[in-house]
DNA sequence: TTATACATTATAACAATTCTAAACTATTGA
DNA sequence: TCAATAGTTTAGAATTGTTATAATGTATAA
């Protein structure tokens, strides 16, 4: 309950009102000691098992939509099965591990962001995103 | 009709038989002067529209998966709307327009392929890909 | 030719996401 | 204070992309 009022800042500005459902969201997404990926399904589920009851599935797509459009969190496009998110809404990089589905952040000392030389013509660069998909090696295992 | 004996080859290493339907599937895809990025829907689209009968969508997705599988097409994650496949299977990075959904590759000349210096331990990389969001500028518009 | 394997198709099943409309809650302003 | 109003939650329906199924059709080979 530490950031109260930063949540209800979050939603307000958002254009959503403070409810408890919004505020309990905003508590498992921003009260962390580190950013993280997630799903929606994943999201919710954590909500019900602690809120012990269900909050509807309705209410955590429209808030997490809400933040996204805001900026408050990020889409990440793994692949076209489900949406990914992410609280670490600054330009990053990720590693994306193919045998547990997980997505990893990429640290300045892992990857060096490339150069753009040449945008097409007439548009602005909204996002430069580099994928690294990763999986055990099984060419030569022993 | 040119490269006929070359499409019968494609499926035939693909695990499938040559057929009217699978043939015109080829034919679109790989008789092209350019390689293209489609989704199933467009492409089952284009056939049916060139053949002058339906083609079940089912055919559509087990062709273009096995060709997938075989590495004859590469599949895209944009968003997690849909899957978008390349006919350009090398290693390359992309520009998306926001503005018009549209895909495209991106040359030598536009990006200077990033380098990974450290590695996830124990684990192989498979594919490095950038994709780079533009969309027309509005911020300063006169 | 006939048996067998494989292919196509329509349609059902499925999973993620979005929509809807009813019930509920908070806010406003007499 | 309390009705009117605006906004919220919710269950469930609808939609969409994708995959599975099972019946029918076609090619291949003994
Ligand atoms: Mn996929
Ligand atoms: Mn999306
Ligand atoms: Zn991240
Ligand atoms: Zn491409």
């Amino acid at each position: 309950m530490i950031k109260n009022s930063e949540f209800i800042d979050k939603l307000r500005s958002s254009g959503l009102r403070p409810t408890k459902q919004r505020l309990k969201i905003c508590e498992l997404l921003f009260n962390r000691d580190n950013t993280f990926h997630f799903t929606i399904n994943d999201l919710a589920k954590n909500i019900s098992r602690q809120l012990n009851e269900k909050i509807s599935l309705a209410t955590v797509y429209n808030t997490v939509h809400a933040f996204k459009n805001k900026g408050y969190l990020k889409e990440i496009s793994i692949n076209s099965d489900k949406s990914y998110f992410d609280t670490n809404t600054t330009n990053h990089h990720h590693f994306f591990d193919q045998d547990t589905n997980e997505l990893i952040d990429c640290t300045d000392d892992e990857i060096e962001t490339p150069k753009i030389k040449k945008n097409i013509l007439g548009k602005k660069i909204n996002s430069v995103e580099v994928l690294i998909k990763v999986a055990t090696d099984n060419q030569n295992q022993k």
